[in-house]
DNA sequence: TTCATTTCTTAATCTACATTAATGCAGGGC
DNA sequence: GCCCTGCATTAATGTAGATTAAGAAATGAA
């Protein structure tokens, strides 16, 4: 059904370098699908700190899919780390308007892909280091580390700025 | 099209305490839904501890979907915490096997509840302590602390059951 | 019941990462 | 060009939670 919006030609919007497509609390929760440029969704906590939820860049969807399983308001901010080209489609929108099978195929494993990836990413910040998730991130998105300041890194990483600059210091030493 | 293999009125198999229904590296994933008793999923990290990834009790689906995703071995092991009466299905059979768009509706809205919750566990391992963690384990799983033992709600936690006592200590002498 | 095994708790020590603070550097606006 | 602001790094000190060890309590088997 993604595709189906895309070939009915949506329009695109463009957001410019750290603007916000999205804020937390906000009631009416949309579906971010990025064309070009890179997006990121994070929260805030109550010291002000902001955690990184997921990162998306081109054909990457975004979304705060919390919301909307549960009608809840946004807990996530969403906002462009590059100038950024995004189909934005209302969630509202998103239910399926067709009969066609293979249409729904293609969302559920969509669905079954991300909680895959989710999966993994539970199951690391439980189990690993920060060291060995700072290396499979580096696994999964060899494209980002060039693309997304050390600050946002450490962020999604769940470690601060500092201890990452230890660790890719610990890392160049062991070589 | 969960609901229509029940009523078609697949068997139960029953599982007694500590039993095995899945190990880490087999090939063939399934799914498992909880009819009575209590489930665990939960990977072994190579130095052998236990972290445990999700609770399934009566009603509950559980499966390792990373591994069906992603057509890969298993990661997770999934075992009885008390005896169980539990319907097995093949990951393969699960491709819905109709054009009832409702079927598919109701496929989708579970995965996106799920992801949901996932949603929130990685934003609360990344942003909150150990004692948030608890507190907020309590309001979503009030039945869970009396069925599960103290050292796997630490392993769910992420935490080490010395952690988790010297918390459950703090928190009772605070009031 | 009794004995063995597992679970829970307490306490001492250790370590990964956080916090704070100072310094050097690069990029964007004027 | 120059200044300014934000970013990355380094180092010191602090702390949540891990590790280790030992004893108490609960569970289960015979």
């Amino acid at each position: 059904m993604l595709d189906q919006h895309l070939k009915k030609g949506l329009k695109t919007k463009t957001f410019s370098k750290g603007e916000i497509l999205q804020r937390a609390g906000e009631l009416n929760s949309k579906v971010f699908i990025v064309k070009k440029g890179l997006l990121r969704s994070y929260i805030i906590d109550e010291k002000g700190k902001e955690h990184i939820y997921m990162f998306a860049s081109e054909r990457w969807i975004t979304s705060d899919i919390e919301a909307q399983a549960f009608n809840n308001k946004t807990v996530l901010f969403i906002d462009a780390i590059e100038d950024s080209e995004v189909y934005v489609i209302d969630a509202s929108e998103l239910t399926p308007n067709t009969n066609n099978a293979d249409d729904y195929a293609t969302v559920i494993s969509t669905l079954v892909k991300r909680i895959g990836v989710m999966q993994r990413r539970i199951l690391a910040l439980m189990s690993a280091s920060a060291r060995e998730r700072y290396e499979s991130f580096l696994e999964i998105y060899p494209e980002l580390p060039n693309r997304v300041p050390q600050k946002m890194i450490a962020a999604y990483l769940g470690i601060t700025p500092e201890a990452l600059s230890a660790i890719r210091n610990k890392i160049a030493r062991n070589r």
